[in-house]
DNA sequence: TAACGACACTTAATCAATACAGAAACGGGC
DNA sequence: GCCCGTTTCTGTATTGATTAAGTGTCGTTA
């Protein structure tokens, strides 16, 4: 526990040198020759001094070597998702790599002023609950990169998810099937629902809403149809919604003989209850997911989703934000053929 | 993507006011009139000021409202990994209600210093590899709490690791059993080794030496004998680290008939080995585990092991630091008698 | 009515660094 | 010996805030 920590100030008195001969040592060796460097080096390293104080260079600097990651949900829920908490794997792979910290960032629109002024950039992922957080960060004057959604004139990682969902639907579909969509945040509710009367486009298209278009697109081309009532509103994959919907979905009359999913955990959900009920799958009922995480293909039967990689999402971000590029990705998926359909 | 952000100065000149004054009208509400504040609020709103630069205000108030979580591995480790995953979600959840935000800390000892300079405190979660980091964080003038090891001085979250690893040992041990330990960084070794010469006890006793204490006094009374060919090191729950070590004790002769694991990862590893080798569990080999993680109780058999709440831990770490706190803290344990011996 | 304290606000030092302009020293060429 | 350019180092304004000390005004009280 060492009290009074030493400034560049005390340094520079304590070797009779200037206050910027100090900085320039730490900085930018190019302004002070070499010998001189390493004496002042060592004595600093001997006095114990080890280095600018951080804070002071952030304000004189203008940037802190800290990135911060946005996310849509709770810390508490990101973590016990598999999706995420591999995004974060990539992000936080890729800004060790370059010498960065990552922030967690899953405060509300009014908190992120607390970081908004020192950190470098943002990767933003999943559209934020709260509209105004979006904003503020697109506000600012700071590089962003958004993931798994899209901030106008920023760059975005994507997979063609509209392409995605009309693949494996696709793949799923057959004459005479009675079709139902589980959906991911497809309209603002809290619970969830069946789809009604609740527009369902909106002007800034999620990724849920891609899926959803490429949903539809291939039951039209199957000749299928599908009302808004077999139209689910999940508001997140984890916890009891997902359950829940699955629990609607199968008890409904007449039972539908496919289910889309937007997310494996869904899909999972799905497939757990369908079992119990003593229904058979793929026979009786056919299910799609979406992610491909690990856990999809652990099940008996394997689900049927739509491979994408999160790793490589979160180190597409950092890479694309560190780089100071501007330009959206588009990462590939993979079909990944199952035992659900 | 607003260009030139307001300062306190140009704030106070526009509304002809001292900078004192509209800082105070941010910080200190009793510093002026009520009547006054309002009027400054509300004008910095509609000119688009939102209050004090907070790389500033760390400087000059030497605090940020940013803790630093100090993870043992790396990111990417520790969100695949079920009990640290779940510690963070305690840590965060206190640490939102605070208003406070979560860093993130993966890195080595030297860039420890990128973020002590502005962070408010520390919690550190497991040993670190880099003994230098401990020692570099426990200089630092500012709160730590330590979880699932111990720095001198600085307060600690534990479960009486001795004790439980007793009980959990006693209820498994019987006459003629001949066991087999599974440890976690045992020793400083990178890989997975059985234990021969290396010391058994370190000065600074991590809770694997507590939980390896607690083992080796319940054999003794069980009237048993192990010897160090018997007690494996392994630096990782995570990746093949594991796997290995379950296939070699596995496979030596004779095979243990009792094998107590460090942790649940590993324990489900030795009991998916000993499966696909043909091993009845527990009639031919019992197991135990450590942590109490949810997958634990999914297998079958489910594990016999010693739950702790990791959540509790993250809580009362983030806790203890918030209040100022300097007692340690032993959280309660539960034995889970499973199908596993 | 002079003294006093409470209130409202300002002045200016401070936090710990960076970076630019300029000074001193040095060396080489003519 | 003088000029010019380079190298090396110093002085100081600047970054955007906080805060202790100080000034002025007003209402109260002896």
């Amino acid at each position: 526990m060492k009290k009074n920590k030493l400034t560049l100030k005390d340094v520079a008195q304590q070797l009779g040198v200037s206050t910027a001969t100090i900085s320039n040592a730490f900085n930018r060796p190019d302004q002070l020759s070499a010998s001189r460097r390493q004496e002042i080096l060592t004595a600093c390293e001997r006095i114990g001094y080890h280095g600018p104080n951080k804070a002071a260079q952030i304000l004189r600097k203008g940037h802190s070597n800290i990135v911060a990651l946005v996310l849509a949900d709770s810390i508490e829920y990101i973590v016990s998702d598999p999706v995420a908490s591999t995004l974060i794997k990539g992000v936080s792979s890729v800004l060790q790599a370059h010498g960065k910290h990552l922030l967690l960032y899953a405060g509300d629109a009014q908190s992120i002023r607390d970081v908004v002024d020192f950190v470098d950039g943002f990767i933003c992922y999943g559209a934020p609950r709260n509209v105004q957080l979006a904003e503020e960060i697109n506000q600012q004057d700071k590089p962003v990169v958004t993931v798994d959604f899209n901030l106008p004139g920023r760059p975005a990682i994507n997979i063609d998810n509209q392409q995605a969902a009309y693949d494996i639907a696709r793949k799923a579909l057959n004459k005479d099937d009675k079709v139902a969509i589980l959906g991911l945040r497809l309209i603002d509710a809290p619970t969830t629902c069946r789809i009604y009367d609740s527009p369902l486009f909106e002007e800034d298209r999620s990724i849920s809403h891609r899926r959803l278009d490429g949903y539809l697109r291939a039951i039209e081309e199957a000749g299928l149809t599908i009302s808004n009532d077999w139209i689910w509103h999940i508001p997140e994959s984890g916890g009891k919604y997902s359950r829940q919907a699955a629990q609607e979905v199968l008890n409904s009359a007449p039972r539908p003989t496919t289910i889309l999913c937007m997310s494996d955990i869904i899909a999972l959900e799905v497939l757990q209850c369908a079992l119990s009920m003593g229904i058979k799958v793929p026979q009786e009922l056919k299910i799609t997911g979406f992610d491909g995480i690990d856990e999809a293909a652990r099940t008996r039967p394997y689900l049927t989703t739509v491979c994408q990689s999160s790793v490589d999402k979160g180190k597409a971000a950092a890479q694309l934000l560190l780089a100071g590029d501007t330009n959206s990705q588009q990462l590939p998926y993979v079909l990944k053929k199952g035992e659900t359909c």
